[in-house]
DNA sequence: GTTGTCTTCAACCAAGCGGTTGAACAACGT
DNA sequence: ACGTTGTTCAACCGCTTGGTTGAAGACAAC
């Protein structure tokens, strides 16, 4: 699954180990081998992890001898950041429109669910 | 997988439709029928999807009649930029220190891989 | 060339996921 | 009591995923 860039992303980052290889890229390249040591699964396994980071544009290979030396692309934290403040900023603004509401309210004992209109904004 | 609380809040938000489904539920609560109206799956599909996203804390039910509206958690989303903002800012701090120690090196056409001993970023 | 190091490809396997259908549960209206 | 509406449970299916092992590519050193 997973055909757009923020689904590649969220799912690449949604694995604990590859969380944890890019935390430690974060403070530096590094090789396979240099990455998969910590882990207790094959060097296989650990490049299959990476493919997947880098299928989510998460990290960028280039060649140096026989080694290829993995590094972090932070750039696409973005597309998560703004993805995820867009709709935490929509929410907080509607708690705070509720209060406002719920201030400026009578007292009514019937709690009649006069929703206005559901602005359905999707993606 | 997925056992700890990042790794169900990244996945659960790796999926299209749920990523949709929070993105409306940023407006305003909404059942499951409504929620499941403009995807072209089954109810059950649905239903199976909110679980997911309640399991990762992301969203919350409440009883309300027959209905079971579904509700927008969003301080769970701290949870996620806490984590990308931490190896972002570590990256971005990495990078700088690279463009210092880029500014202070003297014009070097032979791009020889010594490792620089102790590579002169004169303090 | 041959050897050695680093990395990936290929085939396979068990488990999980998103989807389905059919039945069941829960709370209302009559 | 009965049917209706809203939602979930259960079993199943195909595909993906994270893991394995074994062979193969790519490059440096001998």
């Amino acid at each position: 699954m997973a055909a757009d860039a923020l689904s590649r992303v969220f799912s690449a980052l949604a694995d604990p180990t590859r969380r944890d290889m890019v935390a430690r890229l974060s403070s530096g390249d590094a090789t396979v081998n240099e990455l998969a040591e910590p882990y207790d699964v094959s060097l296989q396994a650990v490049s299959k992890h990476l493919r997947v980071l880098e299928d989510a544009g998460l990290v960028s290979r280039t060649r140096e001898a026989q080694r290829r030396p993995v590094h972090l692309e932070a750039e696409v934290f973005d597309l998560m950041t703004r993805w995820i403040e867009r709709y935490r900023r929509q929410a907080e603004e509607r708690y705070r429109r509720l209060d406002d509401v719920l201030r400026s309210m009578p007292d009514d004992d019937a709690p009649r669910t006069t929703h206005p209109p559901t602005t359905g904004a999707p993606t």
